[in-house]
RNA sequence: GGGCCCGUAGCUCAGCCAGGUAGAGCGGCGGGCUUUUAACCCGUAGGUCCCGGGUUCAAAUCCCGGCGGGCCCGCCA
């Protein structure tokens, strides 16, 4: 490596001393993206065009070369014959693997049938001093160096790029999707004096100007409630959130949520808009409304059209596991929870039990095509209405796909008083124990006492569901940096 | 927090079990070759064997500790 790195360090010398620029400003050359010359193919028509030569094949008097530009690829032909001697061993000597050049040729087919330009004149872009580690198209193997490394993860693999084409065309869909319809995207703060809007711990950070230690977010909720009590009606936002917790295949501790609220609208609209919102994505991305995703160890097809099947959370329990917890005792809980060691922070809570037991028993294992889990116990969701017909469950849902949890949604808790009962609730369960416990936000109770429109609201975590589009099974994959330890 | 696997050339890996001169292919560089596309042929350079310690005449190899990565479980939305 430093061999060759010197190497071409050596070359860089030399056409400074030569006069020739390494690094131009500017193409000399005119620029036309590959992307269009290959959809738009002109054979005999002159064209110019630049990008990275991604292989080289030389043939004594004729090298025959692929030069990659913006993922589109197009093979160019320098023909000894063509360009003279001087500027054929120009480019022999100069342009290595990695380099960027501006060409200007013509349109032509080889005899195999692939489109080549033949190139009349070039010129140096960019003097790379590192080869491309792989030969294009090949994937790196080493998964830490493709992480760490991703600009060169996404430089050879075009099927690693063609994720975060998904990835990103997602992103534009559902923001194309919710302004269509009529939703607000407005921006809510990062730092926080108090977190909250959902169970998790936080990442603390220094306000020096403030003397203050604060937090960075772990949820949009509370703010973008706000701006229902302020009179937006339908506000959505696209950020990132952080909770400082384990990373693994499907965490990682920065990711990206869309949560939106809507007034005068309850848990059963907001399973409309996601069925949608999800199928219209997928639609828009892939064509199509079906994708494949491994499943304990074999490809499974799923189909991401509506309607979705909806389920309330006990009744998934008694049809997947076999339990009825509505006819169990608190003390049959309890020996339950303790059979499949089930702990829970903070002490037992009948509620928090019922979300436990689903978790383990049916989550992952059963929930493959896309289902609304619904009707979580009141005590575990503290930001959720009391359910219309008995208070004991919240209108709280959850949408699995492939064992994921890809949203969560309520019928949004706007009565001030039961919500500051529930926050009180939380502190308790803090001071016993339960560090995940959701603090008390008093601004934010002070806000609903003003009054908070009748509405409901969802949070998609968008890692996840490229994952779902991208079938891949390590968030990892779907994240363009995602979090490694500094060292290396 | 627990378990399993991995770390050797730019990349992919062999060598480790059973200690004795650091290897191959690809890539790089030099040469040859005017229709190749994982081009081909000849030659050649390239090493902190993840780090530290121990055992030994001798450690990539055995032992201990650490670091980094992957996966599974626990915890967690």
């Amino acid at each position: 490596m430093s061999v060759e790195r010197a190497f071409r360090a050596s070359l860089r010398e030399e056409l400074l001393r030569s006069g020739v620029s390494p690094y131009p400003h500017r193409l000399s050359l005119g620029y036309v993206p590959i992307r269009d010359i290959v959809s738009n193919r002109r054979v005999g028509e002159a064209v110019s065009t630049a990008g990275r030569v991604a292989s080289m094949r030389r043939h004594g008097g004729l090298i025959f070369s692929d030069l990659v530009d913006d993922g589109f690829k197009i093979q160019l032909s320098l023909d000894l014959s063509v360009v003279g001697n001087e500027r054929f061993e120009w480019f022999i000597k100069y342009v290595n693997l990695g380099d960027f050049i501006n060409v200007a040729g013509d349109l032509f087919y080889t005899h195999k049938g692939e489109l080549t330009i033949n190139v009349r004149e070039y010129c140096l872009l960019v003097k790379a001093l590192r080869s491309p580690p792989v030969k294009w198209g090949h994937k790196i193997l080493d998964t830490e160096v493709r992480y760490r490394k991703r600009y060169l993860d996404l430089m050879m693999s075009p099927q690693v790029r063609r994720i975060f084409e998904v990835r990103f065309n997602t992103i534009a869909e559902i923001r194309r999707f919710m302004w269509e319809r009529g939703f607000i995207e407005v921006e809510t703060p990062i730092l926080q004096p108090v977190y909250g809007g959902a169970t998790a711990k936080p990442f603390i950070t220094r306000v020096h100007s403030l003397g203050e230690d604060w937090y960075l977010r772990i949820a949009l909720e509370l703010y973008l409630k706000r701006f229902l009590v302020g009179g937006f009606n339908k506000v959505f936002e696209i950020g990132k959130n952080f909770r400082n917790e384990d990373i693994d295949v499907q965490h990682n501790p920065e990711f990206t949520m869309m949560e939106a609220y809507q007034a005068y609208v309850d848990y059963e609209d907001i399973m409309r808009l996601i069925e949608e919102l999800i199928s219209n994505v997928a639609e828009r991305v892939l064509n199509t409304t079906k994708v494949n995703y491994p499943v304990g160890g074999s490809e499974v097809e799923i189909d991401l059209r509506p309607p979705y099947r909806r389920v309330r959370m006990v009744e998934g329990l008694r049809e997947f596991a076999g339990v009825d917890v509505e006819g169990l005792s608190d003390d049959e809980m309890k020996s339950l929870l303790r059979k499949h060691d089930l702990l829970i922070p903070g002490g037992y809570d009948r509620g928090r039990a019922i979300v436990k037991l689903f978790d383990k028993l049916v989550g992952e294992h059963h929930l493959i095509q896309p289902t609304f889990v619904m009707d979580f116990p009141a005590s575990s969701s503290p930001l959720a209405k009391p359910h219309r017909t008995d208070p004991k469950y919240a209108e709280r849902f959850e949408l699995y796909i492939a064992g994921m949890e890809l949203v969560n949604a309520f019928t949004e808790l706007n009565d001030p008083v039961i919500q500051e009962t529930y926050f009180r609730n939380e502190e308790e369960r803090r001071k016993l124990g339960d560090a995940e416990a959701h603090p008390y936000d008093w601004d934010f109770v002070e806000a609903l006492e003003y009054g908070m429109p009748p509405a409901g609201g969802l949070g998609l975590g968008i890692d996840r569901l490229v994952m779902i589009l991208t079938g891949q099974t390590s968030i990892k994959e779907a994240i363009p940096f995602p979090m490694l330890t500094r060292s290396m």
